[in-house]
DNA sequence: TTCCAATGATGAAACGTTACATCATCCACT
DNA sequence: AGTGGATGATGTAACGTTTCATCATTGGAA
């Protein structure tokens, strides 16, 4: 059925059909074309089952349809989908994505952006954490989560306003002391507004609180031996705790369980994220301030590709959401 | 510093290494040049920032470096994790990587073949479930976890023999009368040999058990109402259930513990994944058969890109493991 | 010194498109 | 009927590579 050769070209279909070439181009653009002609081509482009080759099509217009999505990993729920609504996004504008892994080694984020140009896309909207990123100038580029530049975009949630409701929800909650925890030795990328929000709250409302940050290069070991000071079933420093993501939320709650910390009867405790098992409709693992993925991802794309051509603004921050998810008394 | 106007070609740079646009392209592709004239080359290339035109490449070669992966989503973990790994794979073979998401709707993916197809990539692999789906003949094509037809490539995990090994734990484990409970409409995968292989030991080995399958139109609600009627604190019709997979393992679990079935005391569970909660380092959320992912992975790019010119097995089946998660008594 | 062979650089052709300048056709208007 | 203008098809020249046949250069042998 199918020739196994080699796949017809424009000048196929048009021998095929007896047009011109130009003409058979025209079609596949959308260019007026008289009808007659319209149906010649399609006809004859379907009886050879022609596709355009959108290699040809790139080199010649400069013009791919292709963006690359750089992620540290897709194995962490939100950066899978954070893959899924974009590649959404993009499709939805007949776009492909490429996606780029980079382990957070700043060496591969180097490497991707790298590879990434040579491979001329439309643009790129990348989520990485080097400290001094050389993005190049020449080429659309969005970041997420992360400030690079004034003159390069970055989508984000309001962290800082999402740290402020954390801290207050505990409040209202009925907690009188508070505890923010922080890990990751990342550089620091708008996150940290996280605990920004939360200290400015505190502040602001006179509520006693401690931030804490701890460096992950030892893991949750530090973490574990502040927790074993500070709590225990007769002692508890504190009864509310903001953690910085819910997969430390996670373990902070299996740690105090672990010594028989009651959550929430004891400490309540909201976390970061908004990730759920499984998948999308999963179950929360704690109480969290919800990122909005979906709208991130959509913003991305939205000012990727400039659909409304007005001045990028340098930072977007997008409303995050209180869900309650176990880890709280509501 | 770098033009913002347009990028450098390779005629640029021949110009101004002071040799032939040939010997440029020679230097691009290790072909013998001799050292004089390389390091002239790659000195001026590096002056003027080129990077080869992949488009051109890929047009002039008939070869793209590029693979395309479609998928259902990527928001459940197991797609997730496997598009992690698989763009690992193809990266250290400088291959990249196109995502198309389908979102199980056959006419998605049909598009999504389609859409590949006249990306020029140089193969595809797909994790489909469209009843009939056309993959065309002439490029190199690896499915998993369904089979298509005999010539076309399948990996997937052994599932025949995780389902059996799933009764043979049970069984170890001291349970009598097992249960087997499947949800999904889709068409037909490898997934269903799961209860093929539990049955066959059950029955090889004399156990007592049930195997259902029910329909997910109409989400949990059937199975909920199955559970309400054999299982109470008072009566246990069952003491071992293996289910098709972790999802369904761990919402039956939750519905258990919600009529008072203590699990793992009254009742064993074993899914079918090994899904873990965040990223690759989480907990499980059972316990549960653990999929290869990452040798679906790497088998599914190795025999893609058919790195050993052998003849090709249809159908490759992948060892699975077993690993406690809690809802099992070891 | 002369010639041959071998090594390796050269430049043009081709890959499948799109854009643009020509050119043919047809209709409307005087 | 003759002309002008508009509509729209045509063919050719790029786009940036790779490949291949051609050609220059070099070293060695007689």
């Amino acid at each position: 059925m199918r020739k196994p050769g080699k796949s017809p070209t424009m000048k196929d279909v048009a021998r095929e059909a007896g047009v011109a070439l130009g003409t058979v181009s025209k079609v596949f653009n959308n260019i007026p074309v008289g009808d007659t002609y319209r149906q010649k081509v399609e006809q004859a482009a379907d009886r050879l089952g022609y596709r355009v080759n959108s290699y040809a099509r790139g080199l010649r217009a400069d013009k791919t349809n292709t963006v690359a999505l750089i992620l540290p990993s897709t194995d962490h729920m939100f950066f899978a989908l954070l893959a899924d609504h974009i590649c959404d996004a993009l499709a939805k504008r007949d776009y492909r994505m490429v996606l780029a892994i980079t382990r957070d080694d700043p060496r591969a984020e180097a490497r991707c952006i790298h590879m990434v140009r040579q491979n001329k896309v439309d643009g790129i909207i990348g989520l990485t954490y080097s400290a001094d990123l050389d993005v190049g100038e020449d080429l659309p580029y969005v970041s997420i989560d992360r400030f690079i530049s004034p003159n390069i975009p970055c989508v984000s949630s309001d962290n800082f306003n999402g740290g402020s409701m954390a801290a207050e929800k505990l409040v209202r909650l009925g907690c009188k002391r508070l505890l923010f925890l922080r890990t990751g030795s990342h550089v620091s990328g708008e996150a940290d507004k996280r605990g920004a929000g939360f200290s400015s709250y505190c502040q602001t409302n006179g509520v006693p609180f401690e931030a804490l940050r701890f460096d992950d290069q030892e893991g949750m070991k530090p973490v574990y031996d502040y927790l074993d000071v500070h709590f225990s079933p007769d002692r508890l420093d504190y009864d509310g705790i903001f953690c910085s993501t819910d997969m430390l939320a996670y373990r902070v709650r299996k740690h105090l369980a672990s010594i028989g910390v009651r959550v929430p009867e004891d400490v309540q405790i909201i976390g970061f994220d908004g990730i759920r098992g499984f998948n999308a409709e999963g179950d929360l693992f704690c109480s969290t301030i919800v990122q909005p993925i979906k709208q991130i991802a959509e913003t991305a794309v939205y000012i990727l590709l400039n659909e409304d051509s007005s001045p990028l603004p340098g930072l977007i921050c997008l409303p995050v959401t209180y869900a309650a998810g176990g880890t709280t008394r509501e």
